[in-house]
DNA sequence: GTCTATATGCAGATAGAC
DNA sequence: GTCTATCTGCATATAGAC
């Protein structure tokens, strides 16, 4: 009963799976038309050039994180509850759909110029969210962690490892593991508070 | 006053260097050759194939952390001792040469068949020594953590990630760096001492 | 919108002289 | 051991019919 989806959504997809597993470099664009059961003309047709197709994979999946981000910081009160919540929806989201992010986040350096340094902008002002939320709380007492800046960026890497290896036939679902990971995440800043002790309105997503 | 390094060495470096930053299927082996200042015909000559240099370079980096965690567990008593110093033996090798761990930590696609098998027996040797510190800590008290396995996995990869940003001229020095990660770690786990209450041989190097 | 056929260049790898 | 010259195939991208 499931239908077939339309032909530039088979593209996209196709070519997500694909620079997730074999790399940008590693991936014929013919792998990718015959992966979406199409050709290769269509795929020019549709998506532009492959390094279209490889831009247009990372803003779509990044944006959506820095808006997430953004959301969490002008919504929520105190840096524990507003880091948390950005923890979970990174992890969240690098677990609902680890290929796209995978590509996201490995493959900035098979582009170059201009649209190299578009996606680099928006992926330092995602980090600047998780850097300023920690520095609040350092100011404010919530945190009590040495050389916040990184300590913050080992725990953003962390975080997006989770593309690397979650299965949701594992131990943990999705919800589960990203509270662990914002309850590790508090440890790791030397937290007094542990993620179950905050208010934290539920569900909360921020997520497109 | 510094001699130019024999040729296999030069190319190896040159291989070194542009897998980090291009990724394997993104360096010619034209361009290997040429920032080595030699020929094509002499990498040929002196590495084998491109695939031989890449299992090469995996290999001796792997090796070494892996024969240090072993030192470190056959040697150092205490789970909160061992896991310390793996984590610091683990940072200092990749921000020492991030790239060689660059390769090593992110290239396993680009092989196939037995040699990509064999790179991975390595790395998840290398994993169970983590795995199996987190595990006796957990078991003995040292250790306070829900979901150890993951959260285990979760460290590694976040040590791991020193390699895509630590450079020697920011605002810590490697060793400062190291230790601070393994104070982290502990914090990670539930650990109720920290890096400065244990009793640690310095200098304790445990890597070739 | 989708197809077949093709232009053009660079990839990995090797031959054989010196 | 290092060189120049070359083989062979696949890469991205496009032309033009239907």
């Amino acid at each position: 009963m499931t239908e077939r989806p339309p032909t530039p959504v088979r593209l996209r997809t196709a070519a997500v799976e694909l620079f997730a597993e074999r790399g940008f470099n590693g991936t014929g664009i013919r792998d990718i038309a015959t992966r979406a059961e199409t050709t290769l003309s269509s795929l020019y047709h549709h998506c532009g050039s492959k390094d279209d197709l490889l831009v247009d994979i990372m803003f779509t999946t990044i944006e959506p994180l820095l808006r997430a981000a953004e959301k969490v910081r002008a919504t929520l009160a105190g840096p524990a509850e507003q880091l948390s919540m950005i923890v979970e929806q990174h992890v969240w989201a690098h677990g609902v759909d680890p290929q796209a992010n995978i590509v996201s986040d490995t493959e900035v350096r098979a582009l170059s110029g201009e649209r190299r340094d578009q996606i680099i902008v928006l992926r330092d002002a995602y980090e600047e969210f998780w850097q300023e939320t920690v520095a609040e709380g350092v100011q404010d007492g919530s945190f009590d962690v040495e050389h916040p800046r990184i300590v913050t960026r080992a725990l953003l890497e962390m975080c997006t490892s989770v593309s690397h290896w979650y299965r949701p036939t594992g131990e943990l679902a999705l919800d589960d593991l990203s509270h662990l990971y914002a309850d590790r995440a508090l440890a790791l800043m030397g937290a007094r508070s542990r993620r179950s002790d905050l208010q934290i309105p539920e569900p909360a997503h921020f997520l497109g």
